[in-house]
RNA sequence: GUGGGUGUAGCCUAAUGGUUAAGGCACCUGGUUGUGGCCCAGGAGACUGUGGGUUCAAAUCCCAUCACUCACCCCA
């Protein structure tokens, strides 16, 4: 019972850990840019505005999961729950409309989110995202969701599928959300009370809802692509065409709603088993009024977030190998004050000519220190005693063979590097 | 915010209500002069999550609380 614990819903990632996110970073900006997109880092924290404003009043994200204070200044700030809507005020704020177009962004870092923690759930939690701005058409879209889908194929994902469908434009969802309320109407004694608040906050959201005595009205309810107008319907069409071209899986959903308001035409997501009982590995999708509405010039934008903490889940659970830790691959022994000394000396030199180098510390038996090198899984120790000062070298001796030898030191780093 | 499960060393586990809470892994030290892995010996490490209650006696029974965990809501 530690006196300081991790906050709830943070995590620790230890050292044994760390090789399982660096394969993750790595590939995923490797990924990024070799199409082109270019990283940006924006603030953990915006205006709680920035947030409020393009997420939306009424969404779950917005009204309860909100890391939100009041700085010394009076300012309320907010610890970013996504990235999209920093990445907008900052694509704003510096002008970024002038560049040559379409702009294309990511960025890799922590958001945060005040929810019960569960399976594949945290509050402070990781995300890539990555976005397209100043592009309408599908083939930006496409090139989004190519991004995660070559991510997840290269981490050795099985199954692969998008959950894709539309939410139209400012023209044909206030049609449908219409079509849909008049649909409920019919059953307002059916349906469970969580519905009867979404049916006023957030109406596409109780297509979602898996309460039972909901599901026969959600089968039953109006298929938003039957009422898309035209622009949306050819825009849907046509990044259906690329998928096919692609061949990549996908499955229209038409309950497939997302909890942040600014979605526009495209949402998807890709799910994947062994995150418990979430599935969603990313969610993405296109806004083309965002930016607009947060007083920047119209501009289409189209994005995804992706969660790393799921993905490294879904890796453990398919027991997907990374490149390992790097170890020493020299290890430092000495005997006696003075070998210490030149322990001391060589340890800087040898990392001066970039040799990963452990050195012992203290005052220990030599039996103990070759214990210590063989649990560090160093290849060669360089064992400096008082018979070796005074001749002038080193005994080496290769871990995996045990063979040992003497090495004059002026030639140490020299012989070392041959060998490794 | 709601519901279920679980709390014994860093990790895993043991202890019919009854001595000083036991073992394994890991860690540290030693096993004759300065040589790793195996083996042997020893050591350190726990106010049994916390607070109440029942009892002659509580890790064990009861209550509360906290934490973790899973699920709901919702999402990455």
């Amino acid at each position: 019972m530690p006196r300081y614990r991790r906050p709830t819903g943070t995590l620790d990632i230890l050292p044994e850990d760390q090789p399982h996110w660096d394969h993750v970073r790595n590939r995923a900006r490797h990924l990024a840019e070799l199409a082109g997109f270019e990283r940006i880092d924006v603030p953990m924290f915006e205006a709680t505005e920035v947030f409020a404003r393009s997420i939306g009043a009424g969404t779950d994200t917005v009204d309860k999961e909100m890391y939100t204070f009041t700085d010394k200044g009076g300012h309320s700030l907010t610890l970013r729950p996504e990235f999209t809507a920093g990445v907008m005020r900052a694509f704003i704020e510096n002008g970024l409309h002038v560049r040559p177009r379409p702009l294309k962004l990511y960025s890799v870092g922590a958001t945060f989110r005040y929810e019960r923690p569960q399976a594949g759930r945290y509050r402070q939690f990781a995300q890539f995202n990555a976005e397209i701005l100043g592009e309408q058409g599908a083939d930006a879209d496409v090139e989004i969701m190519m991004l995660v889908w070559d991510l997840y194929a290269g981490l050795g994902f099985q199954d692969l599928a998008f959950q894709l469908n539309s939410t139209g434009c400012p023209q044909c969802k206030p049609v449908y959300v219409s079509r849909l309320e008049a649909h409920y109407a019919g059953y307002p004694d059916t349906i469970c009370k969580d519905c009867v608040r979404r049916l006023t906050l957030s109406p596409l959201r109780v297509l979602d809802c898996k309460a039972a005595q909901c599901q026969p009205v959600i089968g039953r309810a109006p298929h938003f692509l039957d009422y898309v107008c035209e622009e949306c319907a050819e825009h849907f069409a046509t990044l259906r065409d690329y998928l096919d071209l692609l061949g990549r899986e996908y499955v229209v959903n038409h309950r497939l709603v997302r909890g942040l308001d600014y979605y526009t035409k495209t949402v998807f997501e890709v799910w994947a088993a062994g995150i418990g009982a979430q599935a969603a590995v990313c969610g993405g999708g296109r806004y083309d009024g965002l930016i607009e509405l947060l007083g920047g010039p119209p501009t289409p934008g189209v994005g995804v977030g992706v969660g790393l903490e799921r993905i490294i889940l879904v890796m453990k659970s398919l027991n997907v190998p990374v490149p390992p830790l790097p170890a020493p691959r020299v290890f430092l022994a000495h005997l006696g004050t003075a070998a210490r000394r030149e322990a001391v000396r060589l340890a800087n030199a040898f990392r001066g000519e970039d040799l990963a180098t452990w050195m012992s510390f203290g005052d220990r038996r030599l039996r103990s220190q070759l214990r210590e090198a063989g649990k560090r899984s160093a290849d060669f120790v360089v064992i400096l005693g008082e018979d070796e000062l005074a001749q002038g070298v080193a005994s080496v001796k290769e871990m995996a063979t045990g063979d040992q030898v003497e090495v004059g030191l002026v030639n140490l780093i020299g012989w070392l590097k041959s060998r490794l």
